[in-house]
DNA sequence: TACGTACTTGACATATTTGACATTATAGTC
DNA sequence: GACTATAATGTCAAATATGTCAAGTACGTA
């Protein structure tokens, strides 16, 4: 488990180390304390949230994690073809085939968007996204519904806070710019939820 | 493992090994010293009140979560009822009613022993097993296959590495048995593997 | 637009803590 | 006993926490 100090943390978000401690202060970014004086130390999950949530890019050293996607998809042809595209594009991605793989992957692949399809057997999607969107570790990760169901379905799974959704079947073209707009807004949308 | 070096601390809190002997030296952190020069060692005990007091996540070695069982079944009267049943006997025990809570629990609930429905929609117990057998960081927890199938299909659970099994209907003195053995097998198994 | 208020951030100064390095010693292994 | 890995120690440079004050920023109001 890797850590950052709070000089990494203001050296990255281009800001003063004064500033960095107060936000920890106010609980803005998670970090636990050292002995001694009381040394702060940021996990790095709660770093990537924390850039997430407020929009600020990530330094080269961590960027690798904003181009992880898993891939959740009961049907292998089509998780493929998803995930074709997405490497090609120059994501780096990860299928899952089934609920358990997918559960298991966003904890330890910590992928920063989730491509998901709605109907898969055994699984209720829209429960997938009020989990996912429930806990606020996983703040980071964006949900991209891809469906061939309906669109009032579609728009149930965005009202359960799906952060957009794509009908199959569909254009590469249109799948890689949803992908690329999701995580480059965090910024905004974060500041729609918090207004 | 009883006591741990300072170097491992300092492994395990990411920091310095010099910094760690200033903390036994302040008094943060308790250590008793060999003869010879001095060379620290810190009881497991100290070493585990030390992280908590400070907020320093654990390790996953070093987390003990061996009261703790995760439940899989996605029929919620038997699952809750062998939740019932594990309850009374003094677990801590948390239910997923399908596969992506599975999966996500094995990785934030850290169970000691996962009960599994063979049949689910959409998941392949069977796969599950395997899945999680193959997995090193996943090598402490234990899988009792709770299913109505019939016995053949019990002996390839068996055969995929689940640890024990049980068929329903069954009594609850029997599964809680289960379970105890599972566990004390367990702390033989990690001290084993600890010398 | 201009202004006032509340809040945030940066800049210092200072006391501490931590990391890096070199050196010496111990512990574990064979 | 010899060898290798690990640990302790001293020292210095770098990094960090904290208090305080001035500057910057957002935002509502006239």
């Amino acid at each position: 488990m890797r850590t950052l100090t709070s000089g990494e943390v203001a050296k990255y978000c281009g800001v003063n180390l004064r500033t960095v401690i107060r936000w920890i202060e106010k609980g803005h970014l998670k970090s636990f304390k050292l002995p001694g004086r009381g040394n702060n130390r940021i996990q790095l999950q709660d770093f990537l949230n924390f850039m997430a949530e407020y929009g600020i890019p990530l330094p080269e050293e961590y960027r690798d994690y904003s181009r992880r996607i898993l891939v959740v998809d009961d049907e292998r042809p089509m998780a493929n073809s998803i995930q074709r595209v997405l490497r090609v594009a120059g994501y780096e991605t990860k299928t899952a085939y089934d609920g358990f793989q997918a559960g298991d992957a966003i904890r330890t692949f910590l992928p920063a968007v989730m491509t998901l399809d709605l109907s898969m057997p055994g699984l209720d999607g829209l429960k997938v996204i009020e989990y996912v969107k429930s806990d606020p570790a996983l703040s980071r990760l964006k949900i991209l519904v891809i469906s061939a169901l309906p669109e009032n379905k579609l728009n149930e799974a965005l009202a359960a806070g799906a952060d957009d959704v794509l009908s199959k079947p569909f254009e590469k073209d249109v799948l890689i710019t949803k992908v690329a707009v999701l995580l480059s807004n965090g910024a905004q949308r974060g500041r729609l939820e918090s207004v």
